[in-house]
DNA sequence: CTGTTAGCGCGTTCAA
DNA sequence: TTGAACGCGCTAACAG
């Protein structure tokens, strides 16, 4: 039998009102009274019942602040995916009073960002998941967040904050290593690396770009190199553009980590410059593009960044936030970060 | 507002109750009454509110039945992690209602499964979880309980019936893919494979065993040739010995897709055999063992299982057959199966 | 065959 | 500062 407040009521001699002000911290108890019904609690390993709590709190309509830096329909594969997730717990919670609020601000945009972050505070949200832009601007509005007592999820994408907030995502300095190892698993013949990033300002990237060089440094150095890296930003013709002025100036290049926001772009680039098949090619994430050339063999293999997961756990650590009162033991909740070859997408 | 069965009671002119019945097959109700208010539940897309069921319910107690060809504490990674993903689920579901009795038959033994089942039956269950094994008498009890209304939900393992049941768990043909693709993409030269199985009589090795073949001859039969199969069952030194045989009778084995239950003996036969290190392996599920060889790099990759997520979802989809009625759409719960290589275990 | 009602555990008035 | 009582949506027992 479950411990209920009823049973802790009785055993400390009030009613079940009074129990129920000291454990949501209602004020207006005795002292004594207060660390009796506490002690008793403690003792008993009180749970709520989220079952009959989410009933109870049917009318009131907790709400989650969803917010994103990319436009929902914006090809982007990752945020994409990362919100197939959050649909996907949102279902499953359908009956329990959390109501999520979906806002998006313009592609990048930081002012944007934040205007769309002071209108959810408005709407008065109990806790937010974001995928932040990487700003100071940012930074120090989540910090007020923070201390508002709101606390901020980040997910796919990370920031700092002086304040402690909860990333969900993969490790991308674990799926920079990977990489290296990729590539030294597969190289044929010593090899020299381009990297194509979608930008260095983003956390996730620096981190990436971190566990690469370090893993090929300690473990790879006499047959890895990299050779280059570019920037390719999240449209294509930009991406287009840097990618064939890099391969341009770097005729040595025999192999690509692959992992630009605009994939279209830059594999154009790619194929135009006769590197195409010959290149060794990893990529990140299996988005429509990257399946297609794994699919023909242009790529050989793509290290899933799994947002969708990322989306489903941020709504089941909110979930818990908000039921139970509980946050998670770590600032980081990290995502398996696995590989995909072309067998994972015939047919 | 979401639609209840007052609101349904209210538009069809009849009471709260009459509409459970009703909903609930519950019979005792006059014919057209029924039809009256099913057309109005399913106009108005009625779904019950699973807080407010599991409240009502939480004397009733229904009963799952989980039932493993394997003792808990044997050494054999895939169900150990299977265990892991129910127990998550369990503590997620822990308020409403649903308790899961697990249960154990003797290590593979067909005649102690059905027993198990059998006294799993008679504790009333309302569904059963099993990780089959793959034989006749087996099948047979699962058809008659399956005739029984009781659903029958196969995970990690799957089995052949009459009836219909679910399968949760990877794609094993679609892994039998990978495998050769992976050894085509890692091979520095042409390939023959030996094929160490724990046991083709289960059925998802059969399958593994068909899309690794049928994707060699389709598309690697230049470069990747099967030399050899060989079965190694779930103990260390039947395994070694297997293995050795095999070897030995196969001196122009270089390559070998590892996915033997008993990895510790079979690791071994091949490190005395002097193909440690230079023999191309890939493995099936990061065990201690695979992950200790995936380390020191005489293991190349391995195929994660990820039973703990098919674990989770085996729970997930059976709380929605007991919560809403509701049984998957197709009766393969597919779960993904990625690679992983050295650097997934670094530190 | 059908309506009424108590109660599941919790949150929230409203009185006292 | 406290207790009593109602309601969230649903099930089940009981009365008719």
């Amino acid at each position: 039998m479950n411990v209920t407040i009823k049973m802790i009521a009785e055993l400390s001699d009030v009613s079940v009102g009074t129990v129920d002000r000291v454990l949501n911290k209602r004020g207006k108890v005795k002292p004594e009274v207060e660390k009796r019904v506490l002690a008793i609690a403690k003792a008993l390993n009180y749970r709520p019942n989220s079952a009959a709590k989410s009933l109870a709190l049917r009318n009131k309509a907790i709400k989650v602040g969803i917010l994103s830096h990319v436009q929902p329909n914006y090809i982007n594969h990752a945020v994409n995916e990362g919100y197939k997730g959050i649909h996907a717990a949102e279902r499953e919670y359908a009956d329990f009073g959390i109501s999520l609020i979906y806002r998006y601000s313009r592609n990048f945009d930081v002012e944007s960002q934040v205007e769309e972050l002071d209108r959810l505070l408005q709407e008065g949200i109990s806790a937010l998941a974001i995928t932040p832009i990487n700003d100071p601007r940012i930074s120090s509005r989540l910090d007020e967040v923070i201390s508002t007592g709101i606390p901020v999820f980040c997910f796919i994408n990370d920031v700092i904050t002086q304040n402690t907030h909860y990333f969900i995502g993969i490790d991308n300095y674990k799926a920079g290593c990977v990489a290296a190892g990729l590539f030294n698993l597969l190289k044929k013949e010593p090899l020299d690396i381009a990297i194509v990033f979608p930008s260095l300002s983003l956390l996730g990237n620096a981190f990436r770009l971190k566990g690469f060089e370090e893993t090929i440094q300690a473990s790879y150095g006499d047959s890895l190199r990299r050779a280059a890296v570019c920037i390719a930003t999240n449209d294509d013709i930009t991406s287009y553009n840097t990618v064939k002025e890099m391969l341009a100036g770097h005729p040595e290049v025999n192999a690509i980590f692959f992992a630009s926001g605009a994939a279209e772009g830059g594999m154009r680039a790619i194929s135009e410059s006769k590197l195409m098949g010959k290149a060794l090619i990893v990529a990140i994430d299996p988005s429509e593009t990257i399946r297609k050339n794994l699919l023909n063999g242009n790529i050989m293999a793509a290290i899933n960044q799994n947002t969708r997961e990322a989306g489903y756990r941020t709504i089941k650590v909110i979930y818990d936030y908000i039921m139970f009162g509980v946050l998670p033991q770590s600032s980081f909740i990290y995502i398996n970060s696995e590989v995909v070859i072309k067998e994972h997408f015939l047919q």
